[in-house]
DNA sequence: CGCCATTGGTTTCATTATTAAACCATGCGG
DNA sequence: CCGCATGGTTTAATAATGAAACCAATGGCG
């Protein structure tokens, strides 16, 4: 099955879904991002199979968004810590959580939302943007090919 | 299997994803931001099995994501649209779309990239800001149970 | 030290999803 | 009316998932 293999596609779209574009590994890194390492946590946490935990865990180190620290509170047991490509997925999860919030609960439903520590107000809704700063609007940009030279 | 439903979660991240967080979904989507509308379009586009895309075309209009239209250009097909709910999947996808090209290609690589049209130069990064649009680093936030009120 | 519970998995097997391929119904051009 | 394209559905093989059993190595406690 799964036959498919996007991580040779040229849309990074594509790339991105075939390191983490399931299920279970995003709510990983969802996890990871608020401070879970261990095994155990996450699985309490996820409620999902543990083999397939193992699995996705595994994986996800494989792909360099997580890596195995040997420990870090004395005990013997190992750490999944994210790595700094893991931690800027942040961003991708924040668009995620805020459009789930945006269409998905009842207005006065309880929600985990992501809040500024400092005055616990909700962060600010992404936008698009340009280079230069101008909010773009879904009809100002397209999909282009390019090799490369970002600014 | 999949007896996980994660459409009730507090989460609103385990809710997108029971939403549009498989493999197709996601790309299905952003081909319709590129335009397309018809299912071969999006079977060659996604060279997947037309009964799964036929499946999923039926879950992304159940979910309101998608609408299928009577027709358009006088044949007498059906069409598929995004939603507004479905638009504003942008974001979500853009942010995955600068990850992947920040982590999964290599620099001289051709890649698939968003384009402000006016200029041809690459959309800026996305980035979290607080409600007053002060930049926060993943050490200025956190996730906290709120009952609404979003500002 | 000795014993049992917990952590961190792996293996096995049943169940479910994905896939390719065949099939079918309508529309549409000539 | 013939033939091909569109837009699917059905069927049968294959692959991924999930629950539960199993296992090895800590860790806690007396």
């Amino acid at each position: 099955m799964r036959k498919t293999d996007l991580s040779g596609a040229s849309c990074p779209i594509a790339r991105s879904l075939s390191d983490i574009g399931d299920w279970w590994s995003l709510l990983i890194v969802r996890d990871a991002l608020s401070g879970m390492t261990r095994f155990s946590e996450f699985q309490r946490s996820l409620g999902c199979a543990r083999n397939i935990l193992s699995a996705r865990l595994a994986k996800l180190v494989e792909r360099d968004v997580l890596t195995v620290a040997p420990a870090s509170d004395g005990s013997a047991y190992t750490e999944y810590r994210l790595t700094e490509k893991g931690k800027t997925l942040r961003v991708p999860l924040v668009a995620l959580r805020q459009w789930g919030e945006d269409h998905l609960f009842d207005a006065a439903e309880e929600r985990l939302s992501l809040v500024d520590k400092r005055d616990g107000l909700p962060v600010a809704r992404l936008e698009l943007r340009a280079h230069d700063g101008r909010t773009l609007s879904p009809d100002d940009v397209e999909t282009r090919n390019r090799s490369d030279a970002r600014t």
